[in-house]
DNA sequence: CCTCCACAGGAAGCGCAGGAGT
DNA sequence: ACTCCTGCGCTTCCTGTGGAGG
């Protein structure tokens, strides 16, 4: 027992880290810089509910790692902790529609908020709704839902009706929506009916810019590291690094940690840029590699046939030299031999197409449209990663060696 | 200048799987 | 358990496009 005290005390003081929590995205902290305005503004209307009056549905938008998510779960956290103080009843529930994508799980979720002990899911849609009617009539709570990456939801239209229509159903209490998402084409997508209820008040949240970056992981360290482990520098190189990518805090924030873990790994006690390019670097491999390995298989056929061509050299010298252009045409012939030989299916060069379509949507290869030097108009294809690295993570897919 | 080539990408339709309705 | 419907992945067919080559 003492031993293995003795151990992790002296690993824990050894570490880079004071809370490694603090640098999770999924973390929440006290202060949100460069998003007390929206918060403030949100508060403002869920505020109303605390005067027992209604509130507006809200809906906020803006790219990835713009601290929506953020903000919302810090507003329920202060509202649950203002009605737990003030004996209110008022709860908050934050849902993550990715995970419950249809009306109906979405509905079980806010279910078992109000009766924890009792799990809903294989119940009809209306039954399960009943109850939530029933518990809000009787109690008149007011619940206040966070739907979170809400245009995953299939159903949206419909889910939406339902809750924006409860409140008119029963006489205390009520449901409002926090709307949140990242796709700025989703409200569209919306019948006017649904886009009025939740589009009752906007929030868009920008991307952050470099000077904010720098000031959000500044805080984030000061939480999660150990004094001194962290330079100016270092904050200063992730920030100009993400700002220059999307403005997102989530990837600065992946990064730092990952950071924190290879220098942990090597066993540093200072944490240099170097280590920084390094953990970069790794991120990417990883990356690359998850993104492959979720790929169908005949897109990972496409890919190898790419990456193929450019190690063996085919296809006109790209302008960095080191990565090929790839005419379409060359690409299916190599991919049809390669299918063939491998007894897989070989697709129609149409459906090949929208492969290379979809490859460049994931950003695994870059296209353009042929220019002089093309007969007709063809599809430029260079791979986006390192070949070598690509054909030897599907190597082991086709191949077993 | 005209034709041909090497494609792009839209439209229609087919077979299948899985969910909804009965 | 049954059919019906729908979405999906795909093929086939087709029209359009723009430089190459005679």
């Amino acid at each position: 027992m003492r031993l293995l005290e003795d151990i992790v005390e002296k690993k824990r003081r050894k570490s880079v880290f004071k809370d490694r929590d603090a640098i999770s995205i999924h973390f929440v902290p006290e202060r949100l810089p460069f998003r007390e305005r929206q918060l403030r503004e949100i508060l403002e209307e869920v505020s109303e509910l605390a005067l027992d009056k209604k509130a507006n549905n809200l809906f906020l938008y803006g790219k990835i790692g713009t601290g929506k998510t953020a903000v919302a779960k810090k507003v329920l956290r202060e509202l649950r902790e203002f009605a737990e103080k003030n004996r209110l009843r008022i709860s908050g529930k934050y849902i993550n529609c990715k995970n419950y994508n249809t009306k109906y799980k979405v509905i079980c979720r806010v279910a078992e908020e109000f009766y924890p002990s009792k799990r809903f899911f294989g119940f009809s849609s209306s039954y399960v709704f009943e109850k939530i009617l029933d518990f809000l009539n009787k109690n008149g709570t007011k619940l206040v839902v966070v739907l979170d990456e809400i245009d995953k939801v299939k159903d949206v239209d419909d889910l939406l009706y339902k809750l924006t229509r409860a409140n008119s159903d029963v006489e205390k209490g009520g449901i409002y929506v926090i709307g949140v998402s990242n796709n700025l084409l989703f409200k569209n997508r919306l019948n006017m009916q649904t886009k009025s209820s939740l589009c009752e008040r906007e929030f868009v949240f920008p991307p952050y810019n470099a000077h904010e970056l720098e000031k959000i992981l500044l805080e984030r360290v000061g939480l999660g590291f150990r004094e001194g482990v962290v330079g100016g520098d270092v904050i200063r190189y992730i920030s100009a690094l993400a700002a220059q990518e999307s403005g997102d805090a989530r990837r600065a924030l992946i990064l730092l940690q990952k950071t924190g873990e290879v220098a942990e790994e090597s066993s540093l006690h200072e944490i240099t840029i170097d280590v920084v390019k390094n953990a970069k670097e790794r991120m990417e491999v990883e990356l690359i590699s998850s993104m492959i390995a979720t790929l169908p298989k005949q897109h990972k056929l496409v890919l190898y046939s790419i990456s193929m061509l450019n190690i063996k050299g085919s296809g006109i010298k790209g302008i960095s030299g080191e990565k090929r252009v790839l005419t379409s045409g060359e690409i299916y012939d190599y991919y049809r031999n390669l299918a063939k030989e491998l007894s897989l299916n070989v697709v129609s060069l149409r459906q090949f197409k929208e492969y290379l379509n979809e490859l460049n949507l994931y950003n695994l290869i870059e296209t353009r449209a042929s220019g002089a030097g093309f007969r007709g108009t063809t599809t430029l294809t260079s791979i986006a990663f390192n070949a070598f690295q690509i054909k030897e993570i599907l190597d082991k897919e086709f191949f077993d060696f």
